[in-house]
DNA sequence: CGCCAGGACGCCC
DNA sequence: GGGCGTCATGGC
């Protein structure tokens, strides 16, 4: 990554990005598409700081209204510019899945978001879809002024009280969550470290987290890049390219690998 | 109408 | 330990 300061925006220069693969693939719920002159554009934000940023062309991008020590300090690290995603396509590519994954959505990167946003959002994601999804955390943070609730805010409610959403059985698992981590007694800073077995333990400790939604907050909350969730598409995938088993030289970048994977098989049968 | 969606729970054996 | 019905909601 490489870039420049110009006025009040931030110009980089990122071979390995695409908005649309990295921030409309089913990792994040909240970055809005918007209408530009640019190839492409997106709104959101992360914490509490919000953002728009445009893509010029297959590798240029402006953040704008960024200050550099914004960028450095929380842009930066949020699209994980430090990790070299053309050598981990490299060596994904002795697989020929995963090379074809890869030449196919090679734009992709790992956001690394916040643990707890992550937590509530992937329990919303149970046996939902992504538009779905997407509506239900919508009206969660317009409720609290367009910011996604803290964890205190959410142990206020109940059931009752966010049928608003429209989650249906899923509500009472978001206040199991919230009432666990705004107690204490679910630590994410302190899972986020732990070995992932024990991470994977403590999480499925809450109600509505399973497996899948557990190996989601590691993979895309904590960037534990080892987790790999397995939801009905990377299913069809293992199925149909891996019945020996996932590749072994992968597995340490496994849920990367799984991004790929997973934009991949999805579009394959649009 | 039924089927499915980035699943998990409760109960059964 | 695995198998199966059920759980809200909405789009197709």
């Amino acid at each position: 990554m490489e870039y420049t300061i110009k006025g009040n925006d931030i110009h980089v220069f990122e071979p390995d990005l695409d908005l649309d693969e990295t921030l409309d693939c089913g990792q994040a719920f909240r970055w809005k598409k918007a209408e530009s002159e640019y190839f492409s554009e997106y709104t959101g934000s992360f914490l509490n700081d919000s953002l728009r940023i445009s893509q010029l062309d297959k590798e240029n991008f402006i953040f704008h209204n960024t200050s550099e020590e914004d960028f450095l300090r929380k842009w930066s690290d949020y699209f994980d510019f430090a990790t070299d995603y053309s050598a981990l396509k490299t060596a994904f590519s002795q697989d020929e899945t995963l090379a074809a994954a890869c030449k196919f959505a090679g734009g992709i990167r790992l956001l690394r978001q916040d643990s707890w946003e992550c937590l509530i959002s992937f329990i919303i994601s149970q046996n939902n879809n992504i538009p779905r999804i997407k509506g239900i955390i919508d009206r969660l943070c317009e409720h609290y002024g367009g910011k996604f609730p803290t964890p205190l805010q959410l142990a206020a409610e109940t059931p009752d009280s966010l049928s608003y959403l429209r989650s249906g059985f899923r509500s009472k698992y978001i206040c199991d969550a919230a009432g666990r981590v705004a107690s204490g007694e679910t630590d994410l800073n302190a899972i986020a470290e732990m070995p992932i077995e024990d991470a994977r333990k403590q999480l499925k400790m809450i109600l509505g987290v399973g497996p899948k939604v557990a190996e989601c907050v590691l993979l895309f909350g904590m960037h534990r890049v080892e987790a790999f969730p397995i939801d009905v598409w990377i299913k069809r995938v293992l199925a149909q390219y891996y019945p020996e088993g996932f590749p072994e030289f992968a597995k340490d970048n496994a849920g990367i690998a799984q991004q790929y994977l997973f934009h991949y098989i999805r579009n394959l049968s649009e």
